[in-house]
DNA sequence: ACAAGCACCTGAAAGC
DNA sequence: TGCTTTCAGGTGCTTG
Protein backbone atom coordinates (compact mmCIF):
# COMPACT_ATOMS: atom_id res chain seq x y z
CA UNK A 1 0.00 0.00 0.00
CA UNK A 2 1.25 3.34 -0.95
CA UNK A 3 2.54 5.39 1.99
CA UNK A 4 -0.07 8.49 2.24
CA UNK A 5 1.04 11.93 1.15
CA UNK A 6 0.31 14.92 3.37
CA UNK A 7 -1.51 17.29 1.74
CA UNK A 8 -3.28 20.59 1.99
CA UNK A 9 -2.23 22.33 5.35
CA UNK A 10 -0.99 19.85 7.75
CA UNK A 11 1.19 18.70 4.96
CA UNK A 12 2.38 21.83 4.67
CA UNK A 13 3.58 22.25 7.77
CA UNK A 14 4.56 18.68 8.32
CA UNK A 15 6.86 19.15 5.41
CA UNK A 16 7.92 22.26 6.24
CA UNK A 17 9.27 21.44 9.84
CA UNK A 18 13.03 21.40 10.38
CA UNK A 19 14.84 18.17 11.73
CA UNK A 20 17.10 19.95 14.30
CA UNK A 21 16.94 19.16 17.87
CA UNK A 22 16.43 22.26 20.35
CA UNK A 23 19.64 22.25 22.56
CA UNK A 24 22.07 20.74 19.82
CA UNK A 25 23.63 23.04 17.88
CA UNK A 26 22.15 24.20 14.50
CA UNK A 27 24.45 23.21 12.59
CA UNK A 28 23.50 23.87 9.24
CA UNK A 29 24.44 21.38 5.95
CA UNK A 30 24.26 22.96 2.38
CA UNK A 31 24.12 20.60 -0.26
CA UNK A 32 27.05 19.62 -2.21
CA UNK A 33 27.25 21.16 -5.35
CA UNK A 34 29.75 19.61 -8.08
CA UNK A 35 33.14 20.59 -7.67
CA UNK A 36 32.64 21.14 -3.91
CA UNK A 37 34.44 18.56 -1.82
CA UNK A 38 31.82 15.69 -0.71
CA UNK A 39 32.10 14.17 2.15
CA UNK A 40 31.13 10.54 0.82
CA UNK A 41 34.48 10.72 -0.62
CA UNK A 42 36.52 9.79 2.57
CA UNK A 43 34.87 6.64 2.34
CA UNK A 44 36.24 3.38 0.33
CA UNK A 45 34.49 2.39 -2.41
CA UNK A 46 30.93 0.82 -1.83
CA UNK A 47 31.57 -2.98 -2.75
CA UNK A 48 32.26 -3.78 0.71
CA UNK A 49 30.26 -6.45 3.04
CA UNK A 50 27.35 -4.83 4.12
CA UNK A 51 27.25 -4.33 7.75
CA UNK A 52 24.66 -6.85 9.31
CA UNK A 53 21.83 -4.78 11.34
CA UNK A 54 21.14 -5.57 14.63
CA UNK A 55 18.86 -3.49 16.32
CA UNK A 56 20.45 -2.23 19.60
CA UNK A 57 18.74 -2.69 22.58
CA UNK A 58 19.91 -2.12 25.77
CA UNK A 59 22.10 -4.78 26.42
CA UNK A 60 23.17 -4.51 23.10
CA UNK A 61 24.41 -1.09 24.14
CA UNK A 62 25.63 -1.84 27.15
CA UNK A 63 27.64 -4.67 25.88
CA UNK A 64 29.18 -2.47 23.25
CA UNK A 65 29.73 0.24 26.60
CA UNK A 66 32.11 -2.72 27.74
CA UNK A 67 33.84 -4.20 24.54
CA UNK A 68 34.84 -0.97 23.89
CA UNK A 69 35.87 1.00 27.19
CA UNK A 70 38.77 -1.15 27.87
CA UNK A 71 40.22 0.18 25.00
CA UNK A 72 39.92 3.86 25.14
CA UNK A 73 39.44 4.55 28.58
CA UNK A 74 42.16 6.82 30.40
CA UNK A 75 43.83 7.37 26.94
CA UNK A 76 43.94 10.91 24.69
CA UNK A 77 41.81 11.97 22.16
CA UNK A 78 44.58 12.53 19.21
CA UNK A 79 42.33 12.91 16.27
CA UNK A 80 38.65 13.02 15.40
CA UNK A 81 37.38 12.19 11.78
CA UNK A 82 33.49 13.27 10.82
CA UNK A 83 32.88 11.97 7.29
CA UNK A 84 28.79 12.21 7.34
CA UNK A 85 27.79 14.88 10.44
CA UNK A 86 23.88 14.04 9.18
CA UNK A 87 23.01 11.91 11.97
CA UNK A 88 19.62 12.18 13.31
CA UNK A 89 20.82 15.37 14.67
CA UNK A 90 23.59 16.75 12.96
CA UNK A 91 27.19 16.65 14.74
CA UNK A 92 28.11 18.71 17.38
CA UNK A 93 30.20 21.76 15.11
CA UNK A 94 32.67 22.27 18.36
CA UNK A 95 32.94 18.30 19.43
CA UNK A 96 35.68 17.61 17.53
CA UNK A 97 37.80 20.70 18.37
CA UNK A 98 36.65 20.10 22.16
CA UNK A 99 37.98 16.80 22.76
CA UNK A 100 41.12 17.23 20.59
CA UNK A 101 44.08 16.16 22.79
CA UNK A 102 41.55 15.64 26.06
CA UNK A 103 41.13 12.56 28.17
CA UNK A 104 38.60 9.93 28.57
CA UNK A 105 37.77 9.76 31.84
CA UNK A 106 35.23 6.76 31.11
CA UNK A 107 32.11 5.58 29.20
CA UNK A 108 28.82 5.59 30.99
CA UNK A 109 25.65 4.98 29.73
CA UNK A 110 21.77 5.97 30.66
CA UNK A 111 18.99 4.06 29.14
CA UNK A 112 20.77 3.75 25.16
CA UNK A 113 22.66 6.31 25.48
CA UNK A 114 26.59 6.17 25.22
CA UNK A 115 28.09 8.82 27.40
CA UNK A 116 32.22 9.79 26.51
CA UNK A 117 32.67 11.08 29.97
CA UNK A 118 35.87 14.02 29.06
CA UNK A 119 37.14 16.18 32.19
CA UNK A 120 35.12 18.92 30.50
CA UNK A 121 32.04 17.67 28.88
CA UNK A 122 30.42 14.68 27.71
CA UNK A 123 29.96 13.08 24.16
CA UNK A 124 26.48 11.42 24.02
CA UNK A 125 26.38 8.66 21.27
CA UNK A 126 23.25 7.02 20.22
CA UNK A 127 23.17 4.15 17.94
CA UNK A 128 19.52 4.78 16.80
CA UNK A 129 18.55 1.17 14.61
CA UNK A 130 21.62 0.73 13.20
CA UNK A 131 24.58 1.99 14.55
CA UNK A 132 27.24 0.31 16.32
CA UNK A 133 30.75 1.24 17.69
CA UNK A 134 34.14 -0.92 17.09
CA UNK A 135 37.83 -0.44 17.84
CA UNK A 136 39.85 -0.95 14.49
CA UNK A 137 43.44 0.28 13.87
CA UNK A 138 44.08 3.59 11.66
CA UNK A 139 45.29 2.25 9.10
CA UNK A 140 41.77 0.67 8.35
CA UNK A 141 39.93 2.13 5.41
CA UNK A 142 36.63 3.02 6.71
CA UNK A 143 33.29 1.51 5.08
CA UNK A 144 30.91 3.15 3.40
CA UNK A 145 28.63 3.70 6.51
CA UNK A 146 31.44 4.32 9.03
CA UNK A 147 30.69 7.78 9.43
CA UNK A 148 32.94 9.52 12.58
CA UNK A 149 36.10 7.88 14.04
CA UNK A 150 37.91 9.26 16.99
CA UNK A 151 41.31 8.38 17.37
CA UNK A 152 43.22 7.49 20.59
CA UNK A 153 46.85 7.04 19.42
CA UNK A 154 46.70 3.39 17.81
CA UNK A 155 42.76 2.97 18.70
CA UNK A 156 40.37 3.98 16.94
CA UNK A 157 36.74 4.26 17.90
CA UNK A 158 34.57 4.07 14.72
CA UNK A 159 30.83 4.31 14.30
CA UNK A 160 29.03 2.41 11.76
CA UNK A 161 25.31 3.24 11.16
CA UNK A 162 23.81 2.42 7.75
CA UNK A 163 20.52 4.34 8.47
CA UNK A 164 21.89 7.11 10.44
CA UNK A 165 19.37 7.36 13.20
CA UNK A 166 21.53 7.64 15.77
CA UNK A 167 23.55 10.54 17.11
CA UNK A 168 26.74 12.32 18.07
CA UNK A 169 26.19 15.20 20.62
CA UNK A 170 28.79 17.24 22.54
CA UNK A 171 27.43 18.59 25.81
CA UNK A 172 29.73 20.81 28.31
CA UNK A 173 26.98 20.96 31.04
CA UNK A 174 25.95 18.08 33.44
CA UNK A 175 25.21 15.50 30.76
CA UNK A 176 22.18 13.98 32.96
CA UNK A 177 20.45 17.42 32.44
CA UNK A 178 20.27 17.22 29.18
CA UNK A 179 17.01 17.62 27.47
CA UNK A 180 17.71 13.87 25.86
CA UNK A 181 18.69 12.44 29.48
CA UNK A 182 16.84 14.96 31.79
CA UNK A 183 12.91 13.02 31.37
CA UNK A 184 13.92 9.31 30.72
CA UNK A 185 12.61 6.64 33.35
CA UNK A 186 14.51 4.57 35.31
CA UNK A 187 17.30 1.84 34.70
CA UNK A 188 15.60 -1.58 34.12
CA UNK A 189 18.10 -3.47 36.40
CA UNK A 190 18.65 -0.62 38.83
CA UNK A 191 16.37 -0.55 42.38
CA UNK A 192 14.82 2.76 41.13
CA UNK A 193 12.21 -0.21 38.25
CA UNK A 194 10.45 -1.64 41.43
CA UNK A 195 6.66 -3.33 40.91
CA UNK A 196 5.50 -0.79 42.97
CA UNK A 197 6.95 1.77 40.59
CA UNK A 198 5.24 0.33 37.81
CA UNK A 199 1.96 -0.62 39.03
CA UNK A 200 1.92 3.49 40.46
CA UNK A 201 2.98 4.63 37.13
CA UNK A 202 0.33 3.02 35.29
CA UNK A 203 -3.11 3.74 37.13
CA UNK A 204 -4.28 6.35 34.77
CA UNK A 205 -2.33 4.99 31.34
CA UNK A 206 -4.88 4.43 28.86
CA UNK A 207 -2.29 2.90 26.21
CA UNK A 208 -1.40 -0.93 25.62
CA UNK A 209 1.17 -2.14 28.25
CA UNK A 210 3.32 -2.54 25.26
CA UNK A 211 3.65 0.68 24.26
CA UNK A 212 3.65 1.92 27.71
CA UNK A 213 6.67 -0.38 28.11
CA UNK A 214 8.51 0.59 25.28
CA UNK A 215 8.23 4.30 26.91
CA UNK A 216 11.02 5.56 27.87
CA UNK A 217 10.16 8.12 30.36
CA UNK A 218 8.05 4.78 32.13
CA UNK A 219 11.71 2.89 31.86
CA UNK A 220 14.44 3.13 30.06
CA UNK A 221 15.93 0.30 27.23
CA UNK A 222 12.67 -1.64 26.66
CA UNK A 223 12.54 -1.73 23.00
CA UNK A 224 10.22 -3.67 20.57
CA UNK A 225 11.79 -7.20 20.87
CA UNK A 226 12.07 -7.34 24.59
CA UNK A 227 8.62 -6.10 25.41
CA UNK A 228 7.11 -8.41 23.17
CA UNK A 229 9.19 -11.27 24.93
CA UNK A 230 8.99 -10.31 28.68
CA UNK A 231 5.28 -9.68 28.11
CA UNK A 232 4.87 -13.35 26.82
CA UNK A 233 6.88 -14.47 29.51
CA UNK A 234 5.05 -12.95 32.43
CA UNK A 235 1.41 -13.68 30.57
CA UNK A 236 -0.07 -10.66 29.62
CA UNK A 237 -1.16 -9.96 26.91
CA UNK A 238 0.20 -6.43 25.10
CA UNK A 239 -2.67 -5.05 23.83
CA UNK A 240 -4.40 -4.58 27.40
CA UNK A 241 -4.20 -1.06 28.72
CA UNK A 242 -1.60 -0.05 30.88
CA UNK A 243 -4.30 0.95 33.68
CA UNK A 244 -5.42 -2.96 33.86
CA UNK A 245 -2.00 -4.07 35.57
CA UNK A 246 -2.82 -6.00 38.60
CA UNK A 247 0.02 -5.72 41.81
CA UNK A 248 0.86 -9.32 40.91
CA UNK A 249 1.30 -8.52 37.32
CA UNK A 250 3.46 -5.70 38.01
CA UNK A 251 5.30 -7.96 40.15
CA UNK A 252 5.83 -10.39 36.92
CA UNK A 253 6.99 -8.67 34.85
CA UNK A 254 9.06 -6.22 36.48
CA UNK A 255 11.22 -9.84 36.94
CA UNK A 256 10.60 -11.24 33.67
CA UNK A 257 12.10 -7.52 32.13
CA UNK A 258 15.11 -7.62 34.24
CA UNK A 259 15.72 -11.59 33.32
CA UNK A 260 15.35 -10.97 29.42
CA UNK A 261 17.71 -7.75 30.00
CA UNK A 262 20.48 -9.19 31.78
CA UNK A 263 20.61 -12.73 30.33
CA UNK A 264 21.16 -10.55 27.27
CA UNK A 265 23.72 -8.72 28.49
CA UNK A 266 25.28 -12.13 30.10
CA UNK A 267 25.09 -14.13 26.52
CA UNK A 268 26.16 -10.63 24.82
CA UNK A 269 29.41 -11.03 27.01
CA UNK A 270 30.54 -13.77 25.11
CA UNK A 271 31.10 -11.87 21.83
CA UNK A 272 32.97 -8.48 23.34
CA UNK A 273 36.06 -10.26 21.18
CA UNK A 274 33.72 -9.18 18.20
CA UNK A 275 34.07 -5.34 18.77
CA UNK A 276 38.21 -5.50 18.17
CA UNK A 277 38.89 -5.70 14.39
CA UNK A 278 35.79 -7.21 13.69
CA UNK A 279 32.56 -6.26 12.94
CA UNK A 280 31.40 -4.44 16.38
CA UNK A 281 28.47 -6.74 16.33
CA UNK A 282 27.58 -8.40 19.05
CA UNK A 283 25.29 -12.29 18.46
CA UNK A 284 21.84 -11.20 19.96
CA UNK A 285 20.39 -11.93 17.49
CA UNK A 286 21.10 -15.42 17.40
CA UNK A 287 19.83 -15.44 20.84
CA UNK A 288 16.94 -17.50 21.16
CA UNK A 289 13.88 -15.76 21.08
CA UNK A 290 10.21 -17.08 22.21
CA UNK A 291 8.24 -15.13 20.12
CA UNK A 292 9.40 -11.63 18.21
CA UNK A 293 10.22 -13.16 14.45
CA UNK A 294 8.35 -16.01 14.92
CA UNK A 295 5.25 -14.78 13.52
CA UNK A 296 2.45 -17.34 13.59
CA UNK A 297 4.63 -20.25 14.69
CA UNK A 298 3.32 -22.47 17.64
CA UNK A 299 3.40 -20.81 21.06
CA UNK A 300 6.09 -23.19 23.02
CA UNK A 301 4.55 -23.12 25.63
CA UNK A 302 0.74 -24.45 24.22
CA UNK A 303 1.51 -25.14 20.86
CA UNK A 304 -1.27 -23.22 19.36
CA UNK A 305 -0.53 -20.64 16.89
CA UNK A 306 1.00 -17.34 17.67
CA UNK A 307 -0.89 -14.56 16.81
CA UNK A 308 1.01 -11.50 15.40
CA UNK A 309 -0.11 -7.89 15.00
CA UNK A 310 0.54 -4.22 14.05
CA UNK A 311 0.55 -2.02 17.49
CA UNK A 312 1.34 1.15 17.32
CA UNK A 313 3.17 0.42 13.65
CA UNK A 314 5.54 -2.11 15.71
CA UNK A 315 5.21 -5.62 14.95
CA UNK A 316 3.39 -7.55 17.90
CA UNK A 317 3.37 -11.41 18.71
CA UNK A 318 1.78 -13.05 21.66
CA UNK A 319 -0.03 -16.24 22.47
CA UNK A 320 -3.88 -15.37 22.90
CA UNK A 321 -3.80 -18.40 25.40
CA UNK A 322 -1.19 -18.17 27.38
CA UNK A 323 -1.06 -14.39 27.76
CA UNK A 324 -3.99 -12.72 29.46
C1' DA B 1 -1.14 15.20 31.26
C1' DC B 2 -2.07 12.06 27.98
C1' DA B 3 -2.44 10.12 23.30
C1' DA B 4 -1.65 9.65 18.31
C1' DG B 5 1.06 10.01 14.43
C1' DC B 6 4.95 11.74 11.71
C1' DA B 7 9.76 12.26 10.69
C1' DC B 8 14.29 10.69 10.04
C1' DC B 9 17.01 6.72 6.87
C1' DT B 10 18.36 2.95 3.81
C1' DG B 11 18.94 -2.17 3.01
C1' DA B 12 16.14 -6.02 2.34
C1' DA B 13 12.13 -8.11 0.88
C1' DA B 14 8.09 -8.16 -1.62
C1' DG B 15 5.48 -6.88 -5.59
C1' DC B 16 4.89 -6.16 -10.41
C1' DT C 1 15.47 -10.33 -14.70
C1' DG C 2 15.01 -5.76 -13.26
C1' DC C 3 12.64 -1.96 -11.61
C1' DT C 4 9.49 0.00 -7.97
C1' DT C 5 7.27 -0.06 -3.64
C1' DT C 6 6.87 -1.38 1.06
C1' DC C 7 8.64 -2.61 5.44
C1' DA C 8 11.49 -2.41 9.51
C1' DG C 9 12.20 0.20 13.78
C1' DG C 10 13.97 4.01 18.26
C1' DT C 11 12.42 7.98 19.76
C1' DG C 12 11.82 13.16 19.79
C1' DC C 13 8.59 16.45 18.25
C1' DT C 14 4.12 18.36 16.94
C1' DT C 15 -0.60 18.30 17.06
C1' DG C 16 -5.08 16.99 18.99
Amino acid sequence: MRRPTPVGRVGRIMRSRIRRHPTAERARHTKTSPGQHDPRACYSTRPNPTPQIAMPELPEVETTRRGIAPHIEGRTVTEVAIRQPKLRWPVSEPLAAAIQGKRLREVGRRGKYLLLGFDSGTALIHLGMSGSLRIVKPDEPPRFHDHFDIAFGNRVLRYCDPRRFGCLLWVESDPYGHSLLASLGPEPLGEDFTPEYLFQRSRKRRVPIKQFLMDSKTVVGVGNIYANEALYMAGIKPIRKASTLTKRQSELLVAQIRFVLQRSIDQGGTTLRDFVGGDGQPGYFKQQLLVYGRGTEPCKQCGKALKEIRMNNRTTVYCTDCQR
